[in-house]
DNA sequence: GGAACTGATACTAAATTAGTATCATTAAAT
DNA sequence: ATTTAATGATACTAATTTAGTATCAGTTCC
């Protein structure tokens, strides 16, 4: 059972660039490589985050894509329902008739506590936190930081 | 995104049917019929259900399906991975080389806490607490326990 | 004008999910 | 012994989702 899927996967990653990046606008030429996500699809995924006003796009030579929003604010959950819709454990219960039956219907209500659960753990993690634990992992955790290295220009 | 699939729901239920008439052979047919579950596809779920050791089988007239394990035993976790393989939220890390890049790296650090999260509630969830959850059902929660009901024979 | 971009959208292939169908075998009831 | 009610095994189909590819038009910078 993978219940993420590329598209999120990928998008979190190009987000996570143009954390690193913030200000620039980044191509997706270049996103592409560096993460090695196919080009065209990455393309797609872009564009639909622009749709959805997580990032800005510019046009023609020296264009790209840029963050349009505080990293801290853009929550993985909100990714995920872009490219996948609501995290639900089982079907949609409000499209069929409740509890149509006694079994369905305690098995769901166990689900739904595990729904909310998920749900919630996705809603602490943003980008900007997978930023701060990149930095960490960079300058290993814990470890005075005077190690000079140029953080902000790679993932 | 839709995690749980039919496969599962109908054999979590299922098993529910056949903790109610513990002890009993109960047919596909009657199960299939009193769950609304397509005759043909429970079946096949109650078949991998006998090979994975859940329930005993008897052919022939009167024959059937029944629970071959205490249900406090039967843990729904152990039913999805039956159906759906293991709970991974993102792809399984250990086929592909590791941390390939730093972004997924931080992030699947974090998509594998939930996912551990998801697996511990999966594991306390057992068919035995279902039909708990059923009997209150039935009574009322914390109402007097006198009223006289043939509580097991029907869900 | 040409190179480097995005916008929009159509297309394909593979995998998964849900469900159907068939035939053989077993066992109880009559 | 025959019929009936059950499982064993397995093949098939259809719809949906997922992942990835391809194309062409428009924009901007040099």
């Amino acid at each position: 059972m993978k219940v993420l899927t590329k598209n999120t996967d990928y998008a979190v990653r190009a987000l996570l660039v143009l954390g690193v990046h913030e200000g620039e606008y980044v191509s997706a030429r270049k996103i592409s490589e560096e993460q090695n996500i196919p080009y065209q699809f990455l393309r797609r995924i872009l564009q639909e985050l622009c749709r959805k006003g997580l990032v800005t796009t510019k046009e023609g030579a020296r264009g790209g894509v840029k963050l349009d929003r505080d990293p801290e604010n853009i929550k993985v959950r909100e990714v995920i329902e872009i490219f996948q819709g609501k995290v639900e454990l089982s079907e949609c219960m409000f499209r069929k008739q409740l509890c149509s039956n006694r079994a369905s219907c305690v098995l769901r209500h166990e689900i739904m506590r595990i729904e909310q659960i998920v749900n919630s753990e996705f809603d602490r993690i943003t980008i900007g936190k997978l930023l701060n634990d990149l930095e960490v992992l960079h300058n290993g955790a814990g470890i005075a930081q005077d190690i000079e290295k140029p953080l902000h220009n790679e993932l």
